[in-house]
DNA sequence: TGATAAACGAGACGGTACGTCAGGTCTTAAT
DNA sequence: ATTAAGACCTGACGTACCGTCTCGTTTATCA
């Protein structure tokens, strides 16, 4: 989460699920605009100069900011560019566009958009390879990320159900399988083509790539 | 490429598809034992400390090894762990299991069997995350960790051909397009599933998998 | 100039003839024992391993501080070493004893006693010879070992003038290349008996060269 | 000694006061214009960079020879400089100019011509410097640069003793302190003025500076 | 209104790794 | 056996960031 509400206590880590009393402290309270500031500067250090080149005191200094102050609220670069990334991935949605297959290209465009931003090109395969260490991390980047992600296919599916396209009796328990399983294809595809294979993601291909999850493969006989 | 044969020039870059003539050269050649020992430490480094911990330094003392050595052949860690990763991968082959399906349940085991081991776990994203900025070694892990996966799925598919499973008229240019979707398709849902959803690729799920690529997606109606 | 009294700005090169307002600095202020800690311990390293011996790591290690903070402080091993020697020389002194030679005789034992402590010994060619080719390194050396030194020359023609041993017209303006001539000889010759002939510097050796100094050739005729 | 008369042993320390044997080895006989080439080159490069510049691997190239070469016939850089500086001193010579002051005064002036080029400059006060810890370096030093100086001292005496302006019973056995003070006081004082206070020697100071050896002190009353 | 307390900027601190460089040794093939 | 070439090990270099700390200052709440 943004740690933009004020936290007394230590770095904001926990999902703080409930919004914590006030806790109207006693001292200075915590800049917001510092929080905003952070994070822009965040954002606009990885387009520059990538994962590699971002470093915390470049980020202070673009944010007008003392080092300290990034430290006070985030204890790693990675957990930075987490909060820093996660708001993008805000705003996906999934309108119903009348068919699964609208839906779905509609999803992987999107997400391909996003994908296509330096800030996010230099930053997500960092902050994966990060999390195959850090445990932590990688529960930060599941709920910030990878989740609003999910959330996108199970609600896909559940329209297409409402439309009548799909068996109504998969979801509720048993499809949990087959939704990590759809939900992997469509986000590690759209990745591996952008950020390892380097090539675009282009309206044509967005057709075929759905064409191919919801039909036999092209060619096969029988 | 390993750079094992020596390069009278400097860092052995050049894809060198031709063998380069003996080029003897007129100084102390290179020790084909120090390059060994210098990859064999980095994957031994890298399962043990992750991308994050290796440190040239390290590697050098492990390999038993100056430094300089290290520089005199890569130019960089993430060049160097290329190379080290790369061997790996050239083990994979696509042995002709009869059908399509069984073709393919055979390279997503083998190749999640990879992306398993510790030394490819730690270094394979953070290998990609660089290649986002770096072009040149961008190019370095497409030429030897990219292609090599790549070829599979085209053998695949002319096996399928050969068996009749396949149209026949498809393959020779059209498909070229049709090859990579499914590549990235592949590639990029295992490494999602392992690297960054953290779950195991078991053989029901490789069969799923398979299932959905070659089938219409499962519970569509028409 | 030891570097203890604080500079907001970077290296303590400028005389600060004049005390520099206390210029509270903002951040957190320099360790005043850091800086003790560092010139004691490049004393203590030069006096055991000479000046090629002698490396900033270790001195770090010694002092307890970290290589980082003797670079915030001096640009060089050599500013570093002169520093470190200089203070050596603050001790330097004339006093009167009643005579020109006897006052010449106490300057030359003086000196010869410095020159002979291992960490002056070990230093001071080789920092005259950095001094050849550093031109503000020449100046800081003249500022800080020289100049002290010839002081002792001034005071010593001034003592002899006031007890009317010397012609009292001479000194205002003229005397000034004689001063240089005389201390160029004393300090030349001492340094070259000790560091370049390798001879030791005897009261009996003193007493014959300021008699050299003062008198006509021993054995000339006329 | 330059080691250009071919050694067949190691390296060509011994003064080799008789030429070897030729000593016809079996192998290839050493290259004799490799010994100038480096000896040359170590000059021009000293001239160029000073003592802290020089590198074996420059010198080796200027000479176009191999850093091998250097090294099977000097064992150190120190060493190298020694033979390629005192060959400069091999030309000093102490013709009768009918006083003692004039023979003074010549010795002098020829000293600070040759402290005057830049290649002298640069190395004599790091080789001094160097001799501080190197008992066999300063051996070397002693023999091939500071003795050819004192000779001209015990000729310049010698000489003003057979034009009858000193004491003839002086010389034999009990003037060997009185040559080295003078000695000393000579080629330090030259040394101070040119390489540590940076003052030019002109022929007026020359004059001044052997006027103070032989007279009373200027303006001492008595 | 004044004490208390936390956040703030600045920047020094001890560290670790970096990538480079020079010294000096060695292993080649060629002479 | 010596040569030129160049790879090798060693170890210091000076730099860059890291994450922590210590200052003096600012901004809020509570008494």
């Amino acid at each position: 989460m943004a740690p933009t509400t004020r936290q007394p206590a230590e770095h904001p880590d926990p999902p703080a699920a409930v919004p914590p009393p006030p806790a109207r402290g006693k001292g200075r309270p915590r800049s917001a605009a510092a929080d905003l500031a952070i994070l822009d500067a965040t954002r606009e250090a990885l387009a520059e100069l990538g994962w590699g080149g971002l470093t915390m005191g470049d980020v202070a200094q673009r944010a007008g900011v003392a080092k300290t102050t990034l430290y006070r609220r985030w204890p790693s670069k990675s957990e930075l560019v987490v909060d820093a990334i996660a708001s993008l991935f805000d705003q996906l949605e999934c309108a119903d566009h009348g068919s699964l297959q609208a839906d779905i290209e509609a999803v992987v465009a999107r997400f391909a958009e996003l994908l296509s931003l330096p800030e996010t090109q230099a930053a997500l395969l960092a902050l994966f390879a990060e999390g195959t260490r850090d445990l932590h991390l990688r529960r930060r980047i599941r709920e910030r990320i990878v989740q609003p992600q999910k959330v996108l296919v199970q609600l896909g599916l559940a329209n297409a159900q409402a439309r009548g396209e799909m068996d109504p009796e998969l979801d509720p328990a048993g499809a949990e399988e087959e939704i990590d399983i759809i939900f992997d294809t469509i986000a590690g595809t759209v990745e591996h083509r952008l950020l390892v294979s380097g090539e675009p993601v282009t309206p044509d291909w967005v057709r075929r790539f759905a064409t191919l999850l919801l039909n036999p493969f092209p060619g096969l006989l029988h």
